[in-house]
DNA sequence: GCAAGGTC
């Protein structure tokens, strides 16, 4: 019998697509893929019977990097990433993508497709060929790679595919690659270059990382565009005449009029229109009409719409929401929701979704109307072939979600149930009112029925909008006459919901992605989010625009993006090749790499006038073994030491406190020592700054501290302080911390392993000798305390073996170290899994 | 350590 693979994007529409094609008759098992479920049945495939094997990726199997020697930004200048070798890696090492893809072709026939129908889709097509083609059974000369083009996850569509297979469409797969490599080079190469650039020179820029991106420049380009807005706007006096009069009987409600003219700019020409209209002590009611209006129902949600609406209304920002949402599709609250569609499938079953809600009390009466016979059709919205759009599958409470969760989960709901109700109608009454001549109007809504704003209610219209009693011939009284001056006001600064409007618009990133840009220019201290949403440019994120306006404006222009994707979609379409595309286009961007270097020092009189150079920050802490003058520690972002005689700059560890130890030297280059330390519940370590940045030994790594450092005699390094190999990471050492005490500490130098013992020992060291038990292991030399030392007959002094010693062993115990200082620590940062090997013998 | 694009 013949063997079928087929291979989905996700495991999400594995699963779907084996419940279609099986008619909902499979196996499902595990695999070399932690995320991976393969579903398993039996068919038919090119009329004879087939055993059938539905899996899926996660997404891109690889990922597009520069050869590993490219890494050391020290050693590499920036330009040579224009044509330095790069590779493909997996794209997420821990699901065994490539070895769990050839493990399940081992053998098989045919390998069919099913990843989305998109140009990224189409890459990860060759990506998964690529990683099985010699893995399959080879029968030369007949076609066993086939591509299923779908549009929608139903019935009909799916079984259409199968039996309409066509073959991958290779230009669309390398348009994807000239993109990969295009963003990789343009956006390390100046990354790089304005990173070490400006961190060299100044001391509080408070950003480790200073990127440039085609995606995430653009997207601070329009934060920053509605900032000079802002800083530009020259407020303009205009004035207006302002009339109320009286309506209802004995004129017992006042109303303030519209002037036709609105508003002029000339304040005397106003003021002969006050003079004229306060001559007449009525008005004259010339004309009432009334206007049936709608206000149109959504169309169906779909994720970017989410987003923005989470936003603005709920004030949770999009890479929140896609956490909450990803989270309540897990559980089952919701459908995928990843999704440019905004049109409902047309077997989509609007009224079972319906039901599921109908015993949620909240919704309960209003789905039941519904389902009485007023569910209206949903309107026509666009359907991008991927998912359905965002939709409740079954009902929750707000305890079962709690929080933010259950505020998304019910914005969901309701949108949903606004799409299958009726519009919202009301009627719009405009009374035109002749006062001496000039002429005025009021208006008001009046809703007759509310429509999909019963449960959209933050869309409703509100009552104040109705409209005073008037009817054509009327006589009104005149109650006030002014002459009001008002000023033009500029715009606000740029809601994030606004910016993900512009960013769509422009085709800068994806619905996956977008919220993804937005962070990294919070991240990287570009913008900050104001209350309401509101994103407001740093300093840094200003100037860097600026400064790229000022050197060369395409660079930061949101056409950037589109006249790229220009280029690629020649690729495309088979109207250019992949290199002459490639060759192109990173030859203008090499050029304006090279133009921005050569001008940077434009960007750089903004950067002067806004920051603080690095030799003029800084407190003084620690010696430079080379001039022998305090140098300087500077803790902005990235942490690091300013020497201002050599004019050098040294990293230091980060996310920790330094501070000096001792005025203590390294042996080797006569730097004072300071002491990195992540906390009382972290690590403490000693590090010379001058071999942190320049290890002294070729098998040391950069950013070595002295818990690393293999210097044979020196007090500081691993080789005096190391007890033995950690018990939890392959290449980690347990050092003993000698500042520790009375708190003793015995801490692994690469992972977050870390021993208490002997607490409130006088003092610990690590002897030479090694343990005749654990062989690998030295013994320790413990000095009790006198008041409490475990030893009989008040003695103090102790050698042992922390691992095995009946009487050190249970003075030890296990830890994990926070792996950020408190003052850093955001989120959860302790304990992942309990020790395994040794450890069952150990503490 | 860097981009943007998939998705877990």
């Amino acid at each position: 019998m013949k063997s079928v693979l087929m291979v989905a994007e996700k495991p999400s529409l594995a699963t779907s697509i084996a419940k279609i094609l099986s008619h909902g008759n499979f196996k499902s098992r595990k695999s070399a893929c932690p995320a991976c479920q393969v579903h398993e049945y039996a068919g038919r495939f090119n009329r004879s019977e087939a055993f059938f094997k539905m899996t899926s990726v996660c997404g891109h199997v690889f990922s597009l990097d520069f050869q590993s020697r490219y890494n050391n930004w020290d050693a590499v200048d920036p330009i040579e990433l224009f044509d330095a070798e790069t590779e493909k890696k997996e794209a997420n090492p821990k699901l065994h993508m490539v070895k769990f893809l050839q493990q399940e072709a081992r053998g098989v026939d045919y390998l069919v497709l099913w990843l989305d129908c998109d140009k990224e889709g189409e890459n990860i097509c060759y990506e998964v060929i690529d990683s099985v083609g010699s893995f399959m059974k080879h029968t030369s000369g007949s076609q066993n790679v086939f591509r299923a083009k779908f549009s929608a996850i139903t019935d009909k569509d799916i079984r259409q595919a199968m039996e309409t297979l066509g073959t991958p469409n290779f230009n669309e797969a390398r348009s994807v690659d000239a993109r990969q490599e295009l963003d990789l080079r343009i956006g390390c190469a100046f990354t790089r270059f304005q990173t070490r650039y400006f961190q060299g020179k100044y001391g509080d820029l408070d950003s480790s990382i200073i990127s440039y991106g085609p995606c995430q420049t653009p997207t601070l380009g329009f934060c920053v565009e509605r900032h000079d807005q802002i800083q530009s706007f020259k407020p303009e006096s205009y004035w207006l005449v302002a009339v109320k009069v009286s309506v209802g009987s004995f004129g017992s409600q006042t109303v303030s009029l519209e002037w036709d003219r609105v508003r002029l700019f000339d304040r005397e020409a106003v003021q002969m229109f006050v003079s004229r209209v306060k001559e007449s002590k009525t008005a004259k009611v010339l004309s009432v009409q009334q206007k049936e209006k709608t206000k149109a129902r959504p169309i169906a949600l779909n994720t970017v719409e989410m987003l923005r609406t989470a936003s603005s209304g709920l004030g949770i920002g999009p890479q929140h929401t896609m956490m909450l949402a990803e989270r309540l599709y897990v559980q089952g609250y919701i459908s995928y929701p990843r999704t440019e569609t905004t049109h409902y499938p047309e077997n989509f079953d609007l009224k079972g979704a319906l039901r599921q809600l109908s015993g949620q009390s909240s919704w309960a009466p209003t789905v039941k109307d519904l389902l009485s016979g007023n569910m209206q059709t949903p309107k026509k919205g666009h359907d991008a072939g991927d998912h359905p759009p965002i939709t409740p599958l079954r009902a929750a409470t707000e305890t079962e979600l709690g929080g933010d969760a259950w505020r998304l989960y019910r914005y969901i709901v309701d949108h949903f149930i606004a799409t299958l109700s009726r519009d919202c109608r009301y009627v719009m009454t405009t009374a035109t009112v002749d006062v001496n001549g000039e002429l005025f109007s009021c208006s008001g809504k009046s809703v007759t029925e509310p429509g999909y704003t019963a449960v959209m209610t933050w869309q409703a219209i509100p009552s104040d909008e109705r409209m005073p009693d008037v009817k054509k011939g009327d006589t009104l009284n005149v109650a006030d006459v002014k002459l009001v001056e008002r000023q033009t006001s500029p715009p606000d600064y740029l809601t994030e919901s606004e910016l993900i409007t512009l960013m769509e618009k422009h085709g800068i990133g994806t619905d996956a992605s977008i919220p993804v840009h937005i962070n990294n220019i919070c991240e990287r201290n570009y913008v900050s989010i104001a209350s309401g949403r509101r994103l407001i440019p740093t300093t840094l994120g200003i100037v860097l625009v600026h400064g790229y306006q000022k050197i060369d404006p395409d660079l930061v222009l949101p056409t950037m993006r589109s006249a790229v994707e220009e280029q690629l979609n020649l690729i495309c379409h088979g109207k250019a090749d992949f290199d002459s595309v490639l060759r192109h286009t990173l030859d203008i961007f090499t050029r304006k790499f090279r133009y921005f270097v050569e001008y940077v020092t434009s960007l750089d009189e903004l950067f002067e006038v806004s920051f603080t150079k690095l030799s003029e920050t800084g407190k003084p802490l620690s010696k430079c073994g080379i001039c022998r003058h305090y140098m300087k520690l500077v803790t902005a972002k990235p942490t690091r030491l300013h020497c201002k005689t050599c004019d050098k700059t040294y990293r230091l560890p980060q996310n920790g406190a330094i501070k000096l130890y001792k005025e203590l030297k390294c042996p080797l280059d006569e730097f004072e020592l300071v002491l990195w330390t992540t906390g009382t519940r972290g690590k403490t370590a000693p590090v010379c700054p001058n071999c942190y940045n320049y290890p002294p030994f070729p098998a040391m790594s950069k950013d070595s501290t002295c818990s690393m450092c293999t210097h044979p005699t020196c007090k500081h390094s691993m080789t005096a302080h190391k007890v033995g190999a950690c018990w939890e990471c392959p290449s980690g050492d347990l050092v003993l911390d000698p500042t520790s005490g009375p708190k003793w500490k015995i801490a692994c130098n690469k992972c977050n392993v870390l021993i208490h013992l002997c607490e409130n020992a006088f003092r610990v060291s690590k002897s030479s000798t090694p343990c005749d038990e654990c062989s690998s292991f030295y013994l320790v030399d413990v000095d009790f305390n006198k008041t409490n030392t475990p030893l009989s007959g008040g003695e103090t002094r102790y050698q042992g073996c922390i691992f095995c010693d009946p009487v050190l062993n249970p003075l030890v115990q296990l830890h994990h170290a926070a792996r950020q200082h408190p003052m850093y620590h955001r989120g959860r940062g302790r304990g992942r899994r309990r020790g395994r090997g040794r450890g069952h013998r150990g503490p």
